[in-house]
DNA sequence: TACAAATGTTAGACTAATCTAACAAAAATA
DNA sequence: TATTTTTGTTAGATTAGTCTAACATTTGTA
C-alpha cells in the first residue's frame, strides 16, 4: 500500500504530465514546485517510485508515469472529486472551501467506501469545480470544448473558461450572468445579425458572435470521448 | 496541530481511563497494547505528550489526560463516532465494518466537515455500537442503564448487554428477535404473572421477569446524564 | 564553441515514529 | 524480608520524509 506522501506525488506527476497539457514528462524541479517540496527532496521520491515500477525516471531525465503508476494517480484523483463532489453537493461548502478538505479525504483506504460514495452521488461526471471525474474502472469522459459561438441552438453547456481577460470583458461576463460552470442554455441564432439569445439563471440575453467566441464551454449534450488512462 | 499518531495516543489514553472504568490513570505497558506498539515506543511518546502538556506522567508513574489533553481525545472521539454513523446510515455500511473506516476518517482536520456531517446526521446521539457520540461542547449524554425488568410500560428502550451468556438464554434471545441496539416497546405487565409484553421489530413476545433480568438496556424516554469531561 | 544559467543530484543532517536489547524500579510472593 | 516477576526506562538502530549546501550535468546564448 502507498503512503500519503506518494500518493501525492504520482497524483502531482500525473497533473503534470496528463491534465495540465499533454507532455507526457516532468523535471524534477517542476515536480518539487507542484508539491512545494525541494528538488532534493523530490529527487530522493522519484528513484524510490521507480524501484516500485510507478514511474519512468533516469538520472538528469524527466519523468513519467507507467501504467500502473497512472492507475494509482487516477484513483487518487477519482477520490479527491467524488470527495468535493460530496463536500458541496451534501453538505454545503462552497466550490472553493472543498479542495483543502479534499486533500486530506482523498488518502482513505477504503475501496468500498469510494464506491457507496459514488452510489450516493448518483455517479457524478463532474466535480463543482468542473473537474471529470474518473470512472472506477479508470476512464475519463472528456467533453468537447468549444466556443459559445459554436454551439448548436437547443442545446446546453457550460462555461469552463475565456479568451479575454480585459475587465470590459469581464464586466460584460458578468453582467449577462455567467458563471464558471453554470448552466447556459442557447435559445435561437437571429438569422439576420447572428445575435445569440441564451438563457442562464433564468436571466435571458442576447450577445454577440464576437463575445460568443471569447467564452469556452463545454457541451453537456455532445458527444464524449473516452480517455482511458 | 497533533499529528495521527499524537491523537491515537490521547484517544487510547481516554479509552483506557475514562471509558472502560473509571480508573483515570493508566501504565506504560497497558496503553502501548491497546495502540499495538512496545512499550519502549509508547514511552516516547508519554514524554513528548506531557511535554505538550497534554497529559500528567511521571517516571515509573501511571499516566492521565489533562484538561487539554481530555478535550482533545473527545474531539477525536466525537469524530469517530460521527463518521461511524454516517458510514452506517449513510452509505449502508455494517455496524462491523465501520469502526476501520472511521479509524482512519477521525483524523481528518476540519471542524467544518464535522459541523456539517452533524447536521446531516440530526445531531445523533448514539453511534451504530450504541456508543455515546460526544456533543460539539464535549459533553456526553449518559443513558442510565438498567435492566429490562426495571423498565417503565409503556417506555421505549433498547437492549446494550446481557448479564447471562449461557447458550440457553442467548437462543432465547435471538427467538425474541432481540438484538444490540434494537428498540424495545414495553407494552405491558400482566398483574397477574407479572409477564411482560415486548414489541421488538413487529414482533410481539411475552417474558419472564427471570428472562427481563438478564437483558441490560438503556431507556430512550429516562432522563439522561450530562457527563462533562 | 565557450560560458552562464538552469536544472538535477549527492552527501550529510534532522525529526517523527518505530523497534530490540539491556537495564532499573516497583510490586508480588515465597 | 529476600527473591522473583512485572512493569517501566534507556540506549542505540531503522525507516520515511524532509532540509541545506555543495556539486554535476544539461541547456541556452553570446
Ligand atoms: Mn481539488
Ligand atoms: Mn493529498
Ligand atoms: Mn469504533
Ligand atoms: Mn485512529
Amino acid at each position: 500500500m502507498l503512503s500519503t506522501t506518494e500518493e501525492n506525488y504520482l497524483k502531482a506527476l500525473l497533473q503534470l504530465t496528463f491534465e495540465q497539457e499533454d507532455k507526457a514528462e516532468a523535471g524534477t524541479n517542476e515536480l518539487a514546485a507542484q508539491l512545494g517540496v525541494k528538488p532534493a527532496t523530490a529527487n530522493d521520491m522519484l528513484k524510490k517510485l521507480r524501484e516500485k515500477q510507478l514511474i519512468h525516471y533516469e538520472k538528469y531525465g524527466k519523468s513519467s508515469l507507467t501504467a500502473e503508476g497512472k492507475k494509482r494517480a487516477v484513483e487518487v484523483v477519482r477520490k479527491h472529486r467524488l470527495w468535493e463532489t460530496f463536500l458541496y453537493e451534501h453538505l454545503g461548502f462552497t466550490w472553493d472551501e472543498v479542495h483543502e478538505v479534499a486533500e486530506q479525504l482523498e488518502h482513505i483506504q477504503s475501496p468500498k467506501l469510494i464506491d457507496r460514495l459514488d452510489q450516493l452521488l448518483n455517479y457524478p461526471s463532474f466535480d463543482p469545480h468542473g473537474d471529470v471525474i474518473p470512472t472506477a474502472s479508470g476512464e475519463m469522459k472528456i467533453p468537447a470544448k468549444k466556443t459559445l459561438n459554436e454551439e448548436q441552438v437547443g442545446h446546453q453547456c457550460k462555461m469552463v473558461g475565456v479568451k479575454d481577460n480585459s475587465a470590459t470583458f469581464l464586466q460584460y461576463v458578468d453582467k449577462v450572468g455567467l458563471r464558471m460552470n453554470q448552466p447556459i442554455k442557447v435559445l435561437s441564432r437571429q438569422p439576420y445579425d447572428e445575435l445569440i439569445e441564451i438563457e442562464v439563471n433564468g436571466l435571458k440575453s442576447s450577445v454577440s458572435p464576437r463575445f460568443a467566441e471569447n467564452i469556452v464551454i463545454v457541451c453537456n449534450d455532445c458527444e464524449i470521448r473516452m480517455k482511458s488512462i
